[in-house]
DNA sequence: CAGTTAACGCACTATCTAGTTACTTTTTTA
DNA sequence: TAAAAAAGTAACTAGATAGTGCGTTAACTG
C-alpha cells in the first residue's frame, strides 16, 4: 500500500509531471490574456494563475512581481511582432507591392493578435517604464525601421515615390490607421452608429488604408 | 462664547460656505484628471475625493458608484470635443481649407486635453458600456458625422475632391493618425529613438497629416 | 540508493479599497 | 423662527489582493 489517503488528494492521481519551461509558458499565456483583457491595473495574479493550472507561487518564483511578469509578456509581445515583420522579406518586392503587404500584414497582425494593442495600451498608460527597461527589444526595433526606409529609397529611386518622406512619419501611419480602427473599434461602433467588426467593413478597411499610405507616397 | 473648541476644528476657521454644484465640478474635474492618469481601474476613489478637496461620501451621493462617476467624466469629454468642433463653422471655409482646420483642431484638441485620449482608451479597453448608456452623447456624435460629409460633398461638387470617399473612413482616419502618434508617444519614443514631444517633432507631425488626409482625398 | 536540487502547493497576512453608517452643520422653506 | 431638506464629515467594514513562509514531492546526481 505505497499510496496513503494524506498523500495523494484523489485516489488514482497520477503524479504530477514536473517541466519549469511548459509552466513558466503556461503562466506567460494565461497573463497575456488577462493583462490584455484588464490592463496592468486590473489584472488579477490569482486568476492568471489559475487559468495557467499553476500555483501563484510560481509567479513569484518565475517572475518576481506582478510588474515583473507583465514586462516579460510585454518584451515577447514586441519580440514576436518584430520577428514576424522581419519575415515579409519585402526586398523581393516592387516597392508599391512591398508597401502594401507590410500594411496588409500590420493590419492581419493586430487582427489576429488582438491582446498586441491593449498590452502596448497598458503600458503607454504607465509612460512606458517596462519597455525602457528592455535591451533585446531595441535590437528588434531597429531592423524595424529600416526595412520601411529601405522601401522608400527604392520607390524613389524607381520613381514610383516621391522624395523626402520621413520613414518614421510613414511608420507611425501605417501603424495608426489599423490601430486606431481596431483599439477603438467599441466607442467608434457607437460614434459612427455601425459595426467595425464585421468582415465587410473589416475588408473595407483594410482597402482604405491600403489606399491611404500609396497616395501618401505617391510621385 | 459662541464657538467651543469643539465646534472648530481650527480657531478662526470660518463656516464651510455649501455649494452642491461647486463641489460636484470640483468632483469631476479631479475625477478626470485621476481617471486619465490610472484608468478605470487604476483610479483610486480616496484620492479623487482628496483632490477635489472634498468628502468621499459626496461622491456616492453624487454619482452612486466609482462607475457612475466615470461614465458622467466620460460623457462630459465627449460632449466639451463635440462642441469644439461643432464651433469650427467649416461651411464658410472651402473644401480644402476646411478640412486642413478640421485635422488641425483635431491634432491640437488632443494636445491640450491628454485626457481625452486616456480615457477613450480606458473606455474601450471596457468595451465601451459606459458610452452605449449616454443616451445624450449620440446626438452630438451624429452632427460630427455629418460635418465631414457635407465636406466632402462640396470638394466633389468643386472638383477639387475625387468622389466615392466614404466619410466613416476619412473621420476615422483623421482621428488615428493624430491619436495614434500621441497616445503611443511612450513606447513611440523607444521603438522610434526619437523624443516625439519636442515642439519641432509636433509640428512636421502635423503638417504630414494634413498632407496625408488632403492627398487622400484629392480628386 | 542516498542526498541534493528544483518544482510545486497550502495557507496565511498586511494592506488596500469601494462603499456605508450614523452622525453634524448649513441652507431653505413654510 | 421652527422644522425640513440638503450638504458635508469621520470612522468603519467586508472583501479583495499582492506577496510570503514553509513544508512537500519529483527529478537528478554521484
Amino acid at each position: 500500500m505505497p499510496d496513503t489517503a494524506e498523500a495523494l488528494s484523489k485516489p488514482n492521481a497520477r503524479p504530477r509531471i514536473r517541466d519549469a519551461e511548459a509552466t513558466k509558458a503556461r503562466i506567460l499565456e494565461a497573463a497575456k490574456r488577462e493583462f490584455a483583457k484588464n490592463g496592468l491595473g486590473g489584472a488579477r495574479v490569482d486568476v492568471i494563475a489559475e487559468r495557467a493550472h499553476a500555483n501563484k507561487r510560481m509567479i513569484y518564483h518565475y517572475f518576481d512581481s506582478k510588474e515583473g511578469l507583465f514586462q516579460t509578456v510585454l518584451e515577447a509581445a514586441y519580440v514576436d511582432i518584430r520577428m514576424a515583420e522581419q519575415k515579409l522579406n519585402l526586398d523581393h518586392l516592387e516597392p508599391g507591392a512591398a508597401l502594401e503587404r507590410l500594411v496588409r500584414f500590420t493590419w492581419d497582425y493586430y487582427l489576429k493578435n488582438p491582446e498586441f494593442i491593449t498590452l502596448v495600451n497598458s503600458e503607454n498608460l504607465h509612460r512606458a517604464k517596462h519597455l525602457k527597461k528592455s535591451e533585446i527589444v531595441k535590437v528588434y526595433n531597429r531592423r524595424f525601421v529600416t526595412m520601411v526606409t529601405t522601401i522608400l529609397e527604392r520607390g524613389v529611386a524607381a520613381g514610383v515615390f516621391r522624395s523626402g518622406v520621413d520613414p518614421v512619419q510613414l511608420n507611425i501611419t501605417i501603424a495608426a490607421i489599423g490601430y486606431y480602427y481596431l483599439t477603438n473599434r467599441f466607442t467608434g461602433a457607437i460614434v459612427f452608429e455601425r459595426d467595425l467588426m464585421d468582415k465587410d467593413a473589416l475588408t473595407e478597411r483594410l482597402r482604405f488604408n491600403i489606399d491611404t499610405i500609396l497616395r501618401l507616397v505617391a510621385a
